[in-house]
DNA sequence: GTTGCTATTGCAATCGCTTTCATGGCGATG
DNA sequence: CATCGCCATGAAAGCGATTGCAATAGCAAC
């Protein structure tokens, strides 16, 4: 069994109250009583009890981060921004997914078991998500990261589409300009995918050319379905020039390999860039022309403003964009 | 300020204690009385308080995962697999990272404060791992992951060597009897890379060959450190036959892609195999022939085995061997 | 010698819940 | 009709902290 404060204290030969305060640095202690505590402290190898803390405090010092899944490298990395800051903040990271059955079947009972968690980072891919509507029956600090939550008070991290999917579809408008481009997305209801996608159109109307319904199409952001459905396409793609625009990397890599398996040469046959520059991007030959996306200081951001607003719940709330960076490699034939 | 146990006990005019029997299903609680205190619990939304349950019960039904750093496919799957498992099985799962400067400082801090976590499962990848000290000092229920923590009782998640990196290098040896083997390790210290160097040394040993210490060298998992180390040394490497072992995919395609860039072909001037099967396996050209970790149940298994550690505190300890596969394909050159 | 401060420290209430023990009602038994 | 035993429920004692308030002591000022 632990030792409790109580116990420091018979052992200091002092009262919890004053146990309780050398820990606080609340009110001056004496010095000497201080020091017989802290011994006492050291001695029994004492720590305070989180649970009998919290109850008090109405603090639990852990954060919840909620993902729609784990998967692949993005959120990986979202992860492991997030946790080392988390840990650098001196609070606790509570990680869990959304799977897709459990659409947000209830992101409160998950994470937000009474007083469980101080506030949630929450990534809410989906527009019609469900996890929406339970967040808006909680009043708990929230940030949410690459998305939005109308009607709920948050804070939001968010990138910026300008210099990322717009300069993207930019570069190969202006380097391209005769190709068709053909743009794979996630799901239909992915809010990453709807932001590219209107990226995809608005750099084509701006430059007078009308983005083409049989151009756009809606796939799960996965290696092997875009390696399918390219492949029974990729040779008509490359009977006029064409570019294709991958909603992420692993897409991008999946027409990739559809196209070699087709005998066809990227980038003269075919052309293709991705997004997110995860590691594949770098892997496919050639390497994909993509946009950086800063994943792992989406979650350091997020958990960061969340924190914030912890310390401070009246501040305003804001919204971060964090910078994305096209990067220019070999797969969109212009490098 | 959320609904208490008095205001759900008001409602439904009774005692708190009646309304604390219906939520844990003790003694019979009369049918009438019961029904009037759950619809008092709907309407309120009440939820217990995690901290006044977590005092009195000594339990937060949360799973501390603790892992040596939180990068690339291999631990983002662990991760996953033991998120959907905590869940599962009705826990919360707190992530947290080890990294190199803060070397297990405390891990019992950092995920052992006072009660916060009912049990954890370590991954202690470096066998000095100050970890291992902290480990001890305490008596949670533990589960180490693919490791040891030699004096502390522990349940244990291994993948089993015999059909993984034994039968990888049975495979090089048998299939290309003359060639040299390289081994590229992680870090000296690592337990996977000790492991496979091992499986390495008794296969090379059981065909009578010395492993000869210049064919043997540590790096760090890196895909960049790899392709630099590769890069200076990948023309003498193919010199005469040689295959390159590397122990994990992405120092594998590091190294493939230092023989591309040194005009080499893969697999007929050099061959490389890799480990894990994470997705950069399947998108390098030519694809790596490597062994498939079951990365997600190492994490899933892990949290089960602490679940049922923690609903029977007396078992015996146990350790499960998950099944690892050879996966061959292109860059072995013998497929 | 009182009185008034200040610096320390202790007492006790409180947080929300679980659980032991006591109580009251009631049918069954002798 | 008194006794027993069983059910269902309430009262109250913690669990281990924090914290407002009271108490004590030492010291200066009048």
């Amino acid at each position: 069994m632990a030792a409790s404060i109580e116990d420091v204290a018979k052992k200091a030969n002092v009262s919890i109250s004053t146990v309780s305060r050398v820990l606080n640095r609340r009110n001056v202690v004496n010095a000497d009583t201080r020091k017989r505590v802290e011994e006492a402290i050291q001695l029994l190898g004492y720590r305070p009890n989180v649970f009998a803390r919290g109850l008090m405090l109405r603090k639990s010092n852990i954060l919840g981060l909620v993902l729609p899944d784990l998967h692949g490298e993005f959120y990986s990395e979202v992860i492991r921004g997030a946790t080392l800051k988390t840990r650098e903040l001196g609070y606790h990271l509570l990680v869990s997914s959304v799977t897709a059955q459990d659409d947000g079947h209830d992101v409160l009972a998950t994470v937000g078991t009474q007083g469980l968690v101080d506030g949630i980072v929450v990534m809410v891919s989906e527009m019609d998500s469900q996890i929406r509507t339970s967040l808006k029956s909680s009043d708990m600090p929230l940030v949410v990261l690459d998305g939005d939550v109308p009607g709920v008070m948050h804070d939001t991290v968010t990138i910026d589409h300008h210099n990322g999917a717009e300069a993207l579809v930019r570069h190969v408008v202006e380097s391209r300009s005769t190709d068709r481009i053909v743009f794979i997305g996630g799901q239909e209801t992915n809010l990453d995918t709807r932001d590219r996608l209107a990226a995809y159109e608005k750099v084509l109307t701006s430059v007078g050319r009308t983005p083409r319904p049989e151009d756009i199409v809606f796939l799960d952001y996965n290696y092997e379905t875009a390696l399918d459905y390219a492949s029974t396409l990729v040779l008509d793609w490359a009977k006029e020039p064409t570019t294709v625009f991958a909603a992420n990397d692993e897409m991008a890599a999946g027409v990739v390999d559809a196209a070699i398996a087709a005998t066809l040469n990227v980038p003269q046959d075919i052309r293709v860039v991705g997004f997110d520059d995860t590691r594949i991007a770098q892997l496919t030959r050639p390497r994909l022309t993509t946009v950086r996306v800063p994943m792992a200081d989406m979650g350091a951001t997020a958990v960061d403003l969340l924190c914030k607003r912890l310390e401070e719940p009246e501040r305003p709330s804001t919204r971060v964009t964090l910078n994305t960076e096209l990067v220019v490699r070999e797969s969109c034939g212009s490098s």
